[in-house]
DNA sequence: CCTTTACATCGACGATCATCGATCAAAGGA
DNA sequence: TCCTTTGATCGATGATCGTCGATGTAAAGG
């Protein structure tokens, strides 16, 4: 078995929305993570995998999103490749998981600024 | 001055990612609010009004964003449309403020699944 | 070695998006 | 009444996105 941590989350990805100061840089990186979350396969992808106890394999998530398997591999690639999942090799199959750390994270983006002294 | 409440987010918007059935049509609604926020000008945005103790007229936002004044008037139609904004109108200026109680809701949709009885 | 199965990648397509100049409507002043 | 200012909308553009059939690749089984 191959597991393999996502490469693309750079480190602690996104700053809170109400950060004092957000560079352009912050801009694109927050903006590339919620492109992931922007489109209604990839919401219910990510639905499914949170609901399930273990990985699942491409075969399996084609089925339940009803869509081409060349289409499920590219909004898979796009969820992997902005940190949102992981993906385990195991012989020929390939089995996706959510990234929790990553996904809980993301909650801060929308807390509230920071108490104004 | 007239304010007005924007129209778009469907009275609680986004159920939580890790709800237990998500019907498709909630992931559409989660997806367009996420594609919002998909775009680094847009999360300028965001963070530019999230820093201003008041609302802020398109005018500044333009100057800010360093952007047209269509396109700053894009954005925000589309921030405002997902509810993320909120837009009062003074005389001939439109001031543009953040919608605190929606932008703090979408926390939720980042949250763990209920605990595992 | 050949076949099958699982998945990724490629190539092409139509659709949507971001951008901006030009234009329009509305509100104040002079 | 005219001119100026603010901001929304329109129309056109180039770029990106979602989709799928075809193809490629790698593993497993006969």
């Amino acid at each position: 078995m191959v597991s393999v941590k996502s490469p693309a989350p750079p480190a602690a990805c996104c700053s809170p929305l109400a950060a004092p100061a957000m560079s352009e840089g912050d801009a694109v990186t927050t903006a590339r993570v919620f492109k992931a979350l922007a489109d209604p396969h990839r919401v219910r992808i990510l639905n499914l995998l949170a609901n399930s106890r273990d990985a699942v394999c491409v075969c399996d998530i084609t089925d339940r999103i009803d869509l081409a398997q060349p289409t499920t591999s590219f909004h898979l690639k796009k969820l992997t490749s902005a940190g949102l999942l992981e993906r385990q090799q195991q012989g020929t199959w390939a089995y996706y998981s959510i990234n929790h750390e990553v996904l809980n994270h993301l909650r801060s983006v929308f807390e509230v600024k920071e108490a104004r002294r």
